[in-house]
RNA sequence: GGGCCGUUAGCUCAGUCCGGUAGAGCAGCGGACUUUUAAUCCGUUGGUCGCGCGUUCGAUUCGCGCACGGCCCA
């Protein structure tokens, strides 16, 4: 314990001192009367004059962000939840013996504060302390107040020094909560209900994915963390809830990257009686409630990039952006070997017997997804990368499917729902084989949710938007783990 | 999995190319100061230079390996 650097000696030999005083150095039932925010929102605009008038005293409590010692009366900058207050604590106003105590403040301490508003020289409005309790002390010195913490392993790591120190975190992470909100807000409106299905499942399903394995002992059987709630969402709207959605934690064990962080949080929602077309409409409506509610404009600055979300947005078919917007000819296009050159020669691992569907898509992810800055809907994916997706009436090797890209992400993926019980076990037959042959992602064979399709899904359309690159795109966050609050990390 | 970069005081960073056991600012500590706000002024403490091995009389510096992190690629 005394191995610590000289800076937590000096902070603990405070401590000892206080406490061979018999302070206690961590009180209970202090309480405030007001937050900063709502000193701000009264008095903000008041000049001195009208202050004076104010004669009520206030009681606010926070964190001490810094101290400007003047012998006989010092300044600090307190912050709590709602924002930062300048306190001027006088000798002669708080008494000898609490301003021998206040002497030993440490910046991080939290602190209570009792005083009347006025404005300083500098015209910043200050609470003149009348009393000064000190309510937490801190045992390890904060980071520094200017350059404040940019380390991004120590942020991520004890990300409560990040929230203390970086304002800007705080706004992304307030933000994000409000996205969410307000998206629960819509969906109420719309007349959802929000269910919740399992996490644990014995059959992993409705994404290609490689799951998270574990173990229940007393059932003595493997369970795996879901990768998508999706068949279970289905198994509901069997059951007769027509419109429902689910915002929660997905699973997948994959790479971690700028883009991927192995929990992640995934809304799901499902519409009977409606197609993959509805659900492009209702996608434009959702994201312009999104944001006039938070915003109040259609467009946001991304990395550089203005997005502008008025809509309608482009509807482009898969084939037609890769040879628009991908450059590829068509005669490459239609002939497979080409297309798997041509894939190759860009550095994409290619199966010998890996489908044709999946190299089209595996292509357009490489040299279009990119490029699609503004919010563009792809539509009419190969049914071999669609496993749980509706064919077309007029072509049964294409999917009623779409997938959402802005700001050269992918953000949302949604198709008509596959009803047909047959059509839905050949699809995983074919998965099956795939996963016999080592696709780890493949999907896994699932009577039971076979056995509750014969009950008769309606013609349903689902769809997934993921939530940590929604809000990476309108917080301007260039990692999804400046949106996580506790990206995964390595053991240390 | 591969490539590149990083890891030095509590924090933010120099120094390492060309080897001789380290510096700054802030923070801390002591002192002065009752309207400052990156307060100021005087003085001052603080380091297993990520870890290990090697080369060398001598390694924070050079080489190799490892760990953790970042970016890019797969």
């Amino acid at each position: 314990m005394d191995e610590s650097s000289g800076i937590i000696k000096e902070i603990k030999k405070k401590v000892q001192e206080l406490r061979s005083r018999g302070f206690n150095l961590y009180p209970s039932g202090f309480r405030r009367d007001i937050t900063v925010e709502e000193v701000l929102n009264r008095f903000g605009k008041m000049d001195n004059n009208a202050l004076k008038e104010i004669t009520d005293t206030f009681t606010l409590a926070g964190r001490v962000m810094s101290i400007r010692d003047f012998g006989k009366a010092v300044f600090i900058h307190i912050k709590d939840g709602t924002g930062k207050l300048q306190a001027y604590i006088r000798k002669d106003r708080v008494g000898d013996d609490d301003f021998a105590i206040f002497k030993f403040i440490d910046i991080g301490d939290h602190v209570g504060l009792t005083g009347q508003l006025f404005r300083t020289k500098t015209d910043e409005l200050t609470i003149l302390a009348s009393s000064v309790v000190l309510l937490t002390k801190v045992q390890s010195p904060l980071p520094e107040k200017y350059h404040g913490l940019i380390d991004v392993e120590t942020r991520y790591r004890q990300r409560y020094l990040d929230l203390i120190v970086n304002d800007n975190v705080r706004h992304t992470f307030i933000l994000r909560s409000r996205i969410i909100q307000t998206i629960r807000e819509f969906f109420d409106k719309e007349n959802f209900i929000e269910v919740e299905t399992p996490m644990m499942q014995s059959i992993p399903g409705g994404a290609t994915a490689r799951p998270f394995k574990t173990y229940h002992h007393t059932l003595g059987m493997d369970l795996y963390l879901r990768v998508a709630p999706e068949l279970y969402l289905k198994r509901l709207v069997i059951g007769g809830l027509e419109k429902i959605y689910e915002l929660n934690r997905n699973f997948r064990n994959e790479g971690i990257s700028t883009n991927h962080n192995p929990e992640f949080t995934m809304l799901e929602f499902y519409v009977a009686y409606a197609t993959y077309e509805d659900l492009m409409d209702l996608t434009e409506k959702l994201f312009l409630y999104l944001l006039k509610k938070l915003f109040g404009q259609l467009t946001i600055e991304y990395q550089g990039n203005t997005v502008n979300f008025t809509t309608p947005w482009p509807r482009i078919s898969l084939m037609d952006a890769l040879k628009d917007i991908g450059g590829i000819g068509e005669n490459v296009l239609l002939d497979n070997k080409a297309l798997i050159d041509l894939a190759r020669s860009k550095g994409l691992e290619i199966q010998d017997n890996e489908g044709i569907g999946s190299v089209l898509a595996r292509l357009f992810e490489h040299t279009v997804e990119p490029k699609l800055i503004q919010p563009t809907f792809v539509v009419d994916y190969p049914i071999e990368v669609s496993p749980l997706s509706r064919r077309k009436d007029e072509n049964s090797e294409i999917a009623e499917r779409f997938e959402l890209f802005i700001a050269g992400k992918e953000i949302v993926n949604g198709f008509s729902e596959l009803n047909d019980p047959d059509d839905q076990r050949e699809r995983f037959l074919k998965q099956a084989s795939l996963r016999d042959s080592g696709d780890e992602e493949a999907l896994f064979m699932d009577e039971d949710y076979l056995r509750a399709l014969e009950y008769g899904l309606p013609p349903t359309a689902g769809e997934g938007i993921g939530i940590d690159r929604l809000v990476m795109i309108l917080t301007d966050s260039p990692s999804i783990r400046d949106v996580i609050l506790f990206p995964q990390m390595r053991k240390k």
